[in-house]
DNA sequence: TATGAATGAGGATTCATTCAT
DNA sequence: TATGAATGAATCCTCATTCAT
């Protein structure tokens, strides 16, 4: 008893060194790219030996992709929150969440959109595939066919364009509350499904302008008419 | 004369070492990351002495930024040929330049959504000033205020939102020519208008958004549906 | 208890290797100027790895100031032995000392007065604080005032004779042994004492001329003249 | 004869530039080591290309031991000025042209002082061979056997003691003219005589002794009693 | 499990020298 | 005679990884 009870100490000790470890990675990674952080770096800051990065994560490479899922995992659990919200309800909690998201962690936002954070391309694919699972996400319910390429493009452009003005506004010194990006957000997007429209007519986005219009969601400023 | 044209000639022959070395820098730059670019992957792609980087260039962030400084180059010039086309024909002229750009050298533009490829401030800086240049003559055709932040922080969500839905066409094959996607992005447009409207009242849109409005443009072409 | 044991016998071995390194570089360090001692010689002669220099010494210019107070300790060392001889027997005691080290250590102290060999205002700076050091317990057992620059400037002056007396003596095969070198300069040194007062009547070195004065000091012997 | 004129005028110019190249060598080396000082950095400050200081000199150590050279001659003109002087005279004006050179150019009387600059083997003996022929005429002057051992030590000790002082007397701001430094070492130069006597009594100091003895030397301050 | 000393390949940069013009 | 572009060896330094303890 007493000696699994040790060993449940040290493994809890263990698990605390490796935490630290992805902590800091997380922290490191997101404020300069791969190269130019150095090992001792992470371990510097973990307040580990040198060597416990290697027992832990291997090598460098382990611990990087290692926390490019925790970076991906901590934004996936902000957004699953308001998972069952009607409507454009659901719709708006996903970009409030990532947005405040956004707004919480801007130098890792900023990191992300300089291409992923280390410019690798492994670890670009877990973002990126996180995108497109949020698009599919839209997609659905906006009523429209994930599996059609102009939807993908147009959405997949949505987004970026969401990304690209949270950085403005982050630059902007963020002129007005983050809730209110995401009526505009919302505005622009039926120019989007326009544009779905204008480039593949047999798409039918009425479905989607309908879902867009302002429905039963959480705290709507003003009434449903 | 004859000392002149020897001096010439040996100008010559060093603004081509130069040359050779700047276009190495370029593609490498383009394709990998900075710390992963070595300065003899450089020279030796460049045909060049190992030195002669540091001759022409003095330093390895030196010609990084050189290279950066000339991928901008190639963007504006080929976006600045369609310059005297009148009304939202202006607008149209740009976009398609920079499509067409686009699509002939996916390469530099995949390297330029990096955020300037080396996750380096000066870097961005390079691509960032262009983008907001691009934007302030956006906002005169479409008259609107470029000081203001709103207008500002939509108009860049706008090109952001483009530079995205390029890098997704271009990965789902190019579905269809690059000129529909100014339609697509023309059409969106409008939906960035609304936005402003929706996050600052005060501004007018409505001469932004006849001038949207499709006029004698060249090559208008309507869509079949 | 073995865990102790264990780290002590990794330090010790670390230990061991960074005295090997030290010695080497004070041994190049003696021999050429800095600029022409490459880390690998360094390394080389210490049968070391090029990286354990900088682990051990963070840098080139790390290792090089540690080489100079390791000289400068070594000469101190030797120094302090005879610290409790009483009144000039002091002196000669420090000067017996001081001209012994050498005579053992010509290669050192040629470096020594290759002013901190590397012409680094740093190094120089290692040597010269002792030399000062030297002159005030010299001052203060001539009963002369260490403050004032007269002072100062002409024991200054004997000491650099006396240094460069020995590197004569050195080159002319040492035709006398170096105990008679004490009996010169301290004989030479009366002739400062006289010099301190034409140039500052104000001092006065009469006690300076009495301490002088062959007194009990340890092993006198007469010149067999 | 024009033919001959335009010769003439391209040698004037060619020895201009290469009086130019040695001029900024002397300033260059004698300020910094060897090493450190880079062929670019002499042919900028000399405004000419970087060829040609091959062309002149054919390497970097050529123009550096011209520059060496160059030094030891501008130091042997100061002192053979008042080569006529009659006794005791003449050592004076040895000591004040010396002195007189050193507060002229303390730089490089330091960068000489730290190993004869550079801490090069052949340029050391430049200045060396210099320093002994002065002792050479100084034990001239005093009546002494240049050749035997401990009259070369012992003045090779006085004048070192005498760099050394006149360093020290800089870096204590000049306290006294720089005329007083010659009364103080021709006082302290009775002692280095005495040491002579202690060291090796076959040799006869009296004649030297009388001959330091304030005689018609020029600008004599005292009267000459 | 944890440590941190040791390793050495790889990288950027400097610089004397050459040589075609 | 003068130029300055080209060269590449040599140098310092970084850092991921290994491994004995």
């Amino acid at each position: 008893m007493a000696e699994i009870a040790q060993l449940d100490a040290r493994q809890v000790r263990a698990a605390e060194a490796r935490g630290r470890l992805l902590a800091a990675a997380v922290k490191q990674f997101s404020e300069r790219p791969y190269d130019v952080v150095a090992v001792a770096d992470i371990t510097g800051a973990a307040g580990t030996a040198h060597g416990s990065l290697f027992h832990h994560f291997s090598s460098k490479r382990g611990i990087y992709l290692a926390a490019m899922e925790e970076i991906a995992a901590q934004l996936r659990s902000r957004r699953s929150q308001n998972r069952d919200a009607p409507g454009v309800g659901r719709l708006r909690a996903e970009f409030e969440a990532h947005f405040g998201a956004i707004a919480e962690h801007p130098g890792l936002f900023v990191s992300l959109m300089r291409g992923g954070i280390g410019a690798d391309a492994e670890a670009q694919a877990v973002f990126e595939r996180d995108r497109w699972h949020a698009i599919e996400i839209m997609a659905g319910h906006l009523g429209l066919d994930f599996e059609n390429p102009t939807v993908r493009i147009a959405l997949r452009g949505a987004i970026g364009g969401a990304d690209h003005g949270v950085l403005a506004w982050l630059e902007h010194g963020r002129p007005f509350p983050p809730a209110r990006l995401v009526d505009g957000f919302l505005t622009a997007l039926a120019g989007t499904l326009d544009s779905i429209a204008v480039l593949d007519p047999a798409v039918d986005v009425s479905r989607a302008r309908a879902a867009l219009r302002p429905g039963p969601g959480p705290r709507r400023r003003r009434s449903r008419g």
